[in-house]
DNA sequence: AAAATAGTGTCTGTAAGACAATATTGT
DNA sequence: ACAATATTGTCTTACAGACACTATTTT
């Protein structure tokens, strides 16, 4: 909540070229970097879902050796949806069902150890939801990379001497987006697979509000919303009354392709 | 916490998708580009203020002639929001309070008349809020520039064959974002100065939202936010009863600078 | 039977919208 | 006095949140 003035509003006030340090004259060149989020069953709290994120080990400086977002450089032939998508599949493996821009950061100072002449960088981070079945195969498994693992979310980089670059204010704020947009929009069923119980709606919601809601009322919630169906199944197996499965039958907010950052519900 | 599941706003209808054509190879360059709303009284409603922005006559191919948003390249040394209150500020003489980023477009076929060998650009939007006043001021008046002047924002490029490259779109979809944030950010206080009426901040929203607002329900709600306080004067000079003059004395959900929860609810 | 989870019913406080009623000014 | 706008009050409806209660399964 940045929260600022009325009458004098605080701007940043350097008019170009006012603090001109020497750096390469180059134009800024494009990047595409992707926050993909996974719900994962977390041992550190207590088995509950939390959100989880793949990072990939720097190999080269700076900051070589930490944790940074998956991206890469945009071509000269592909959409910027088309980029992140690419570098999402070639880095980890994931195919995201929901993919939207989050923001072009283009800060001056991005890279916090400027490197003499480095060319600097504007980065147009997407993010994606994918399942967490999906998130399984695809990395950090035996077979996987070793470079390429699964962090949480809201702890990627605490007492590794942080994420590279700016990521860790880019993973905050995408945080703060699915955390809002969670509330108004239909992208919770980007976590679950076809059917499911109400409890495992639920354990998404809680899981990505970080607040634990009453089963009653969510209940309620969903059965005024039409595009909320009952099947005819129930999840058994489990340890008490088997709940019944539902379906989701609204659109599904997929992939907002451009401005209309995504999610309509008709 | 308010309703959780359904009831997003509407959005515009998702923009076309690619369409290669053979092109350079060049990396694409960055642009800045920004939406830029004032309130202005408009004859054609009747006088009731209706949303303007001003646009840039263009003087080269492609789209020579037509109408565009103001805007130009990224410099090296300059951050992204410093380049749109640059461009800003030598396109049109004005300096918004409130300045946020948009969106970032970069489809391959953002000119619908791609030139051979051209270079693909990406357009980083900004959007900006000014009041009238200084609206007045800087453009189109007797000294001002013909090839910069205001137009309707939802109108504008209609009958004389659209607006140049996808601007018609990127005006719209800004449309929906100063529409939709209204609703829940201070962002009105931007279009009116230290002091105003109830009546004005209302029409404010009603010129935003295309709607009519209840007058006493709007005081009511009003009056429920401790932000709005009341002076002791009254604004002279109507042809009725005086009304109050009151002060938005809360937080300005100001030039969210960078991604952070920028902007918040109340 | 007990435990545990699924699912229903009810009450309350808040807030929005419709709209009647009153207040205060200029003409 | 009258017109026009400002301002207050009342009623209704919707809905979120709290929470008691019932239902159905496994152990």
């Amino acid at each position: 909540m940045s929260q600022i003035f009325f009458g004098a509003p605080p701007r940043p006030s350097a008019p170009a070229g006012a603090n001109v340090s020497e750096r390469a004259q180059l134009p800024p060149s494009l990047a595409i970097s992707t926050v993909i989020f996974a719900l994962k069953p977390d041992p550190l709290a207590n088995g509950a879902p939390t959100l989880w994120l793949p990072l990939v080990r720097r190999i080269k400086e700076p900051f070589r050796g930490q944790w940074a977002l998956p991206g890469g450089p945009l071509t000269a032939e592909e959409s910027l949806e088309d980029a992140a998508r690419r570098n999402l599949l070639e880095t980890t493996g994931l195919a995201p069902a929901y993919l939207e821009q989050l923001y072009a950061f283009g800060g001056l100072n991005r890279s916090s150890r400027p490197e003499r002449g480095s060319q600097r960088v504007v980065s147009i981070v997407y993010w994606a939801l994918v399942r967490a079945t999906e998130a399984q195969l695809s990395v950090g498994g035996e077979g996987g990379d070793e470079n390429v693992a699964w962090h949480r979310a809201d702890t990627a980089g605490a007492g590794e001497g942080g994420l590279a670059f700016d990521h860790r204010e880019i993973v905050d704020y995408a945080l703060w987006r699915v955390r809002t947009k969670i509330e108004y929009a239909q992208i919770a069923y980007h976590f679950l697979g076809p059917t499911f119980t109400l409890a495992q709606l639920r354990e998404v919601y809680e899981a990505v509000l970080g607040r634990s809601l009453d089963p009653a009322n969510f209940r309620r919630q969903l059965k005024s919303a039409p595009q909320i169906e009952a099947t005819d199944e129930f999840l058994e197996g489990g340890r008490h009354r088997p709940p019944r499965l539902y379906r989701y039958t609204g659109p599904l907010d997929a992939t907002p392709g451009g401005p209309g950052p995504g999610s309509t519900q008709s």
